[in-house]
DNA sequence: CTCGAGACTGTTATATTATATCTTTTCAAT
DNA sequence: ATTGAAAAGATATAATATAACAGTCTCGAG
């Protein structure tokens, strides 16, 4: 339908989601993969999908940069006559954080959907600076050889959380074109 | 002089800052030695270490935890009949930071003194969940090997942020201990 | 069916963390 | 001493997050 359906059809494969942050695709395809993955996780742990909890769910996977709570509080409250208070968005935000189906990433105090769903992960998030497109890198390799320098030292690793800021490819090619002027 | 220093007279080497945070020391020390470090660079560097940044830099390194601005900001307002107000004490902990004296954790929005101060490093912290001790891990070859696997997808990773949540040796043993019974 | 316990959501108030802006003071270089 | 820039003081407010309690919905036991 979009312009973007179109950019992407020449390609061949399927990249996954995570792959997709840095490329033109037709976005809505993310978001129901999302909200599927979300049905199908919360049917096979008994948990509920609630109409707000998907709402949010879906908000938060609008782009594929992160989003405040507040951003999401606006959002909802935008056609309400009343509008939609704090805790109301932040227990959905637990919600979706407990059952791995979102990531808090802390140095930006927002919120982004999981790009690796399924998969044993923890996040490691490439953050661009500049238009903060943030791409969820699934490597267990990395995660492994850290925990176990931690271990070394007599620490006991529980979780981890890697952000690295810098800049995405489109961002790069940009910037390197305005020096050429 | 104190109990603390006793206990590590036994040791056979300086294991440094960073190693410290879990074993029994005399914390004056680190302290000490932070300030001496901070003093020179500043003087290397043209800025000024001021009364007030000195201050708050020796209260960061209170403790081997890391402390909040407004921990910072009840502890300088103590013995003053005017509290100090927030805006000084982010602009001491800006200053810090920018000259890599200190960190920010963001996942607890609190800081801490760096541990590998002078070699260029950037930030691995092992957080205990339990105590909050944390400790600096200088660990160039896994971070070199983080930003090289997002380089390979097409990012340019600028800075890194990692933060190990899990248990330190002293409160391992405290729960294992517990298990016993 | 219906009713009750627990889960979910609404609502109000407030805590915690951080910054914008303007004024005053300090300090070092002339 | 003068002065200009950097630092610190002061006031107000923004941005993020949670506590606490009240109302509503859901689903299974009876």
């Amino acid at each position: 339908m979009s312009a973007t359906t179109k950019a992407n059809s020449g390609k061949k494969a399927d990249y996954g989601l995570s792959q997709r942050a840095y490329t033109p695709h037709d976005h809505s395809h993310c978001i129901d993969r999302a909200l599927l993955h979300a049905e199908e996780l919360c049917q096979s742990k008994g948990e509920r999908l609630t109409t707000l909890r998907k709402q949010v769910l879906e908000l938060v996977w609008d782009s594929h940069k992160p989003v405040g709570a507040y951003d999401v509080l606006a959002m909802m409250s935008k056609d309400k006559e009343r509008p939609i208070a704090p805790p109301t968005v932040y227990r959905a935000l637990d919600f979706l954080l407990e059952h791995g189906l979102i990531h808090k990433l802390n140095s930006l105090n927002a919120y982004i959907g999981c790009q690796c769903p399924g998969r044993p992960h923890e996040g490691i998030f490439l953050i661009c600076e500049q238009c903060r497109t943030t791409r969820e890198l699934d490597s267990t390799a990395e995660i492994y050889a850290l925990k176990n320098a931690a271990n070394q030292t007599g620490f006991l690793p529980k979780r981890i959380l890697v952000e690295l800021t810098g800049l995405c490819p489109a961002c790069q090619s940009q910037q390197s074109a305005a020096k050429e002027q």
